[in-house]
DNA sequence: AAAATAATTAGACACTGCTCAATTAGCCAT
DNA sequence: ATGGCTAATTGAGCAGTGTCTAATTATTTT
């Protein structure tokens, strides 16, 4: 997946590369979907470990320390971080809850730093706050990623995104 | 497109679907990617055509207007929007200029309205923030179309958005 | 060594994007 | 009308895909 990012992957290819036949893929895992949920929830869980590690290696500017680390992790597996997003469930199906546990986990980190910032918020304010924030960076990374803001003559994504956050803290009595 | 969704999506549906061969589609568009560009491109135009519409026709809250119409017409046709983001031309291949005009007329509007927020701000100064919420909104409505936000039990990301757009207009001395 | 279980495979099915020689349709001057 | 020319259209064929299953091979247990 890293290396041929979503369009490019198949289940015939990794067989190939593993040294087994398609079939041994489809008794291992129910079915492609399955595979990318996993492959996707493996990205998580590195992406995960890379923000908690980078936040806490980082200095006091731990926002600025969140933002980076997410934009980072996506510059460094560009193909893996897009096919987290690339891939839609089929209508019926519902995502494990082993791997919809990998995603909150992203997320509780990124309500930790927001509730760090607004001490006197409610939970509820912060989660809310969170998830606006996540999404605004999700925002300004994807277009870095798919070269939107390449094209546009954007240079410098990521201090856009950080201050978008920081408006939006400062505006909820932040520091 | 509207119906399948990009996922969905083949010439050879749509040949059966117009009455044609597949090679017909072939002999009026070079590839598949090319008639995926066409059809984005009559979606950005639409898509234009909505936000221009409603912003004139809205009251004096202009952003909001706009926000709410940026949104408006992904929720009423979801998977033509998404179409849109789901196609990544393959790594040779440019996007026409006619294609690409077509999404400038859209980021052009965003301009406009952020401009006239900002009378006191450069040029270049309005690009930027433009630009920035911009991804800000894609986000929001990213996250609101791929049903992360139902998920997460956020209901209402319009106003999210537009209070992430109204803070940094804000921050850059606007009204 | 035999029986039972587990792992693995190859092939078939229906689908995909794409190409191209062969056919059909439309038009125009004789 | 007829023949000739061009433009439009076709569908079979290629290499690829996800998915399923009967048959085979490996492994473990008895």
């Amino acid at each position: 997946m890293a290396e041929t990012g979503f369009a490019g992957f198949s289940a015939r290819a990794v067989a190939r590369r593993i040294g087994y036949s398609v079939g041994t893929i489809y008794n291992v895992f129910e079915s492609l979907d399955h595979l990318l949920i996993a492959i996707n929830g493996r990205t998580f869980e590195l992406w995960t470990a890379y923000l908690a590690e980078r936040i806490a290696e980082g200095g006091d500017d731990r926002i600025r320390s969140l933002v980076e680390a997410y934009f980072g992790f996506a510059r460094n597996h560009p193909k893996l971080w897009m096919a987290i997003y690339d891939h839609r469930l089929p209508p019926g199906m519902a995502m494990p809850d082993r791997d919809m546990e990998k995603r909150r986990a992203l997320t509780r980190i990124v309500f930790q730093e927001i509730a760090r910032q607004l001490p006197q918020c409610t939970d509820s304010e912060v989660e809310h706050l969170a998830r606006s924030l996540i999404a605004t960076v999700h925002g300004h990374c994807t277009y870095e990623l798919n070269g939107s803001f390449a094209l546009m003559g954007e240079k410098h994504p990521t201090a856009m995104a950080l201050g978008r956050v920081r408006e939006a803290i400062a505006a909820a009595g932040g520091s």
